[in-house]
DNA sequence: AAACTATTGCTATTAATATATACATTTTAT
DNA sequence: ATAAAATGTATATATTAATAGCAATAGTTT
């Protein structure tokens, strides 16, 4: 049924959600392949093949409908499938993505934080309390949680992350420049802001 | 003379140098790429391939020098190679980054700071006062930053990118969900977080 | 000293993906 | 009726990924 879609694509196609938003925030109803090209810097054939992976078609002359496309993407990507997380480490990465509010946008609830600091123990962040950590196994089994959200600095990254698969933590977005190492039934995804930086510039 | 190389080889290369750093903090003096590659469950010989566009040799029955190996990528990669930058917008997020000690291990060495909202102007953060934006082009100028680290508020995204245009800066680092249309000789990395978590997370 | 073993550094192969070009077809506008 | 713009699809090429296999090498064991 769901045809596997490649990492690439799906990167793209959320560029394309952010294009066709700016584009509702602006009133423009109709939008074509060559204008999401433009705008990404690619090629207009292959907005028009990745938007063959949706169950959207478009019209000759007048290109996508904007508002069905849109939602057509977050049908496709799962937007309104809800995945809830929690934050492990309120430093200030942890409480930017607490508080930054796209995330539910795209079917991510963060529903608790934690840390092991005494003095963010008991602070509210976006509505939440900053919990103790020795709550965090009951917190994701009460409220089913199992994806976790890996904010604390780098040499606590593996303690805590044993610490998540104790507590039945099965997927771990990690942001720490660490290698996790986690048993085959728990899955990592290393955000590696620097990779990602270096792939920007290690041609500058 | 350099070779390109891939983005996904650049990004396992950091991941490597990740585990690199690990085994230098537990005084572990050599790696074999079957180690690195379990760590990340690949495959041992694609990690061989990777190291290959390094000019590094391993030895047999030995595997790699973990130090020798560290220093090869952050050569290839340009650690050493300082990268000015300036954040635009002090939130949760630009906090965030300008507190966040690894930057600089890989040559991105953040100066400036900027916000226009007035509560926030004049605070320090890591060392750095934060500035009114309209400091910014002659900041950036006399300490000759072109890379701008952009994390204001989504809706503010496009017309802050065209004030840093500018401003003379060439190469933006857009943490915004917004799709910056610029001039062409300015060149833009969309971070796109949640492209990236839901490439993890849409078959889940 | 000889046999064994682990590991690199290649090479080869296959599959998957990306990128680009092209064009028939459709729809709207003139 | 004609022209223009856009999709949808096909095709071709290039790049990359992923895996497997093996000779050469350097230690280890017997």
């Amino acid at each position: 049924m769901d045809k596997k879609i490649s990492d690439k694509v799906i990167n793209r196609l959320t560029l394309y959600h952010c294009i066709l938003s700016d584009f509702i925030d602006k009133n423009i109803e109709h939008i074509s392949s060559k204008q999401i090209a433009e705008l990404l810097h690619i090629d207009d054939s292959q907005v028009r093949k990745d938007i063959n992976v949706l169950n959207n078609s478009g019209k000759s002359r007048i290109g996508y409908i904007v508002k069905e496309l849109k939602i057509s993407i977050e049908k496709t990507l799962g937007f309104k499938k809800t995945k809830k997380a929690l934050i492990v480490g309120a430093g200030n990465l942890g409480t930017a993505i607490a508080n930054y509010g796209n995330f539910t946008d795209y079917g991510l609830k963060i529903l608790a934080i934690f840390d092991n600091d005494k003095n963010k123990i008991g602070k509210i962040i976006n509505g939440m309390e900053i919990q103790n950590m020795y709550e965090l196994a009951a917190t994701a089994s009460k409220d089913e949680i199992d994806i976790a959200i890996l904010t604390v600095p780098g040499k606590f990254a593996q303690s805590t992350a044993d610490f998540l698969v104790n507590a039945h933590i099965k997927y771990i977005w990690n942001f720490t420049p660490t290698v996790l190492s986690v048993p085959d039934n728990v899955q990592v995804w290393n955000e590696n802001l620097m990779g990602n930086f270096l792939q920007f510039t290690y041609s500058i």
